[in-house]
DNA sequence: CAACGTGATTATGTATGACAAATAAGATTG
DNA sequence: CAATCTTATTTGTCATACATAATCACGTTG
């Protein structure tokens, strides 16, 4: 490995693969947004980082340095980096959301985010009606078509995802596009959660085909309406089994 | 300055202050936007951005790694970086939007933001008339009255955005307030132009007023009809003066 | 001639050491 | 006691060296 003798024999281990700026980050992140630093903790300093997870500070600077784009720190000479209040953090991001849901318990987080969705995706579906494109309609067919042909559960969360993310792109509004990332990260553990714990999957698909079927037909209210029957749907599953919710958050 | 010999003198300049990773996190991030790269296209390698920027790698590697976080980019080795496709941009961030803005006509982003504001924040008072706590109401009168006591349109913009972040993180869900962030970037923007063009803007006190009452007087319903007659109002000002937005945009 | 391995090439990824700049906190001085 | 100077600490920047991954061209071989 390492010819060069000037440089001490570091305990390099696992640090074969390259991305080590990543995993702190994704360290560093984790901790702060389970509580460990909470805001307005000062955090240790780079030297402290570097020597905490075994890494050089130039991977520690990077690290920290996506951070500070995802509004959770920042950075000042002699001061260091501060955690900023949660007000600041980039809640829609990513990385933010994965490593929020990987912390706490994902229930509060999942009413949250089912709470926006009424509030977005009926909005969305309405416009969807009148902007679709001819291709844009094949995609939501597509992924209706993939929740039917699906003979699991399980097979069903990716089509699932697919279609709510494609319901948002008929809306051709391109802030509503990038919100669907949120919901992709997110919607993922929830349509695993609610596929397991809904006892009449089945209907699922007459009330997803409703959608399709509006937006389709330009029927820009029957749209809304189709959602959000859609959703309700959806509320009942998460409000039927509440209790397991913990436990299925702590498998990931 | 350089007391060292082996560094060659380099021609600072400007370089006195710290934060050029900011800078050329800014100066490609908003290449970018408004799309001297394009997505799918390679970007200049970071030896190249170093001798354009007249940076070093660091730096450049550091502003690469914020642009990363939020998704622009995609880096790897023997490769380079290579710009995202749209969807996957993360539009919802405060620099993004912020290059956004500068790079394009503000226009069609501002007619995208209305629309999100329509959907949400009806929704948003909604919530928050059931749920704002009597702090969170009292900065909502707060921001209010500080619009009351704006001497010129000027002055307006500031309280008035922060009535609508008050009303925002009236709803009390943790999705809601990062989402404020980003229409305070915009807003502040938007109200700027609307307060300039709006004929009669000593309308908005009572429209404005009518949501205050309606939170605390925990009238969901009114909430979220006072919030779309307000929205309404808003967008008769943009669309009686939309031939000026284009000018609007270029002085920032 | 085609398929395949193989090494050269080139970009990012990581490490290290040195110095600059900023600033909080303590020490000094008028 | 207040204003100022000094010091210490931490981030910010730079330069250099090497590691690693992936592409591409080349040559070997079936």
């Amino acid at each position: 490995m390492r010819q060069r003798g000037t440089i001490p024999a570091r305990a390099a281990a696992r640090r074969v693969g390259s991305r080590i700026h990543a995993e702190l980050a994704a360290g560093i992140g984790a901790r702060i947004l389970d509580g460990t630093y909470p805001p307005g903790t000062l955090l240790p300093n780079e030297a402290e980082w570097g020597r905490m997870f075994k890494a050089s500070r130039t991977a520690v600077r990077e690290a920290i340095r996506t951070l500070n784009g995802k509004g959770l720190l920042v950075s000042k000479p002699k001061i260091g980096s501060r955690v900023e209040p949660r007000e600041r953090w980039n809640l829609l991001d990513r990385d933010v959301i994965a490593w929020h849901c990987a912390a706490m318990d994902k229930t509060a987080f999942l009413i949250s985010l089912q709470e926006i969705r009424r509030i977005l995706e009926p909005g969305a579906a309405f416009l969807a009606a009148r902007r679709r494109t001819p291709e844009q309609l094949a995609r939501l067919e597509e992924a209706l078509d993939g929740m039917r042909s699906a003979t699991d559960a399980e097979a069903m969360v990716a089509p699932d995802v697919r279609f709510h993310l494609a319901l948002l792109a008929c809306a051709n509004n391109e802030l509503l596009a990038p919100f669907g990332i949120v919901i992709e990260q997110a919607l993922a553990n929830l349509f695993a959660f609610t596929t397991r714990h809904n006892s009449k999957p089945l209907i699922v698909i007459p009330l997803h085909k409703a959608v399709v079927d509006a937006v389709a037909n330009c029927d820009s209210q029957g749209a809304h309406e189709a959602v959000t029957m859609l959703l309700e749907d959806t509320d009942n599953v998460i409000a039927t089994a509440p209790h397991e919710s913990k436990a299925a958050a702590r498998n990931l």
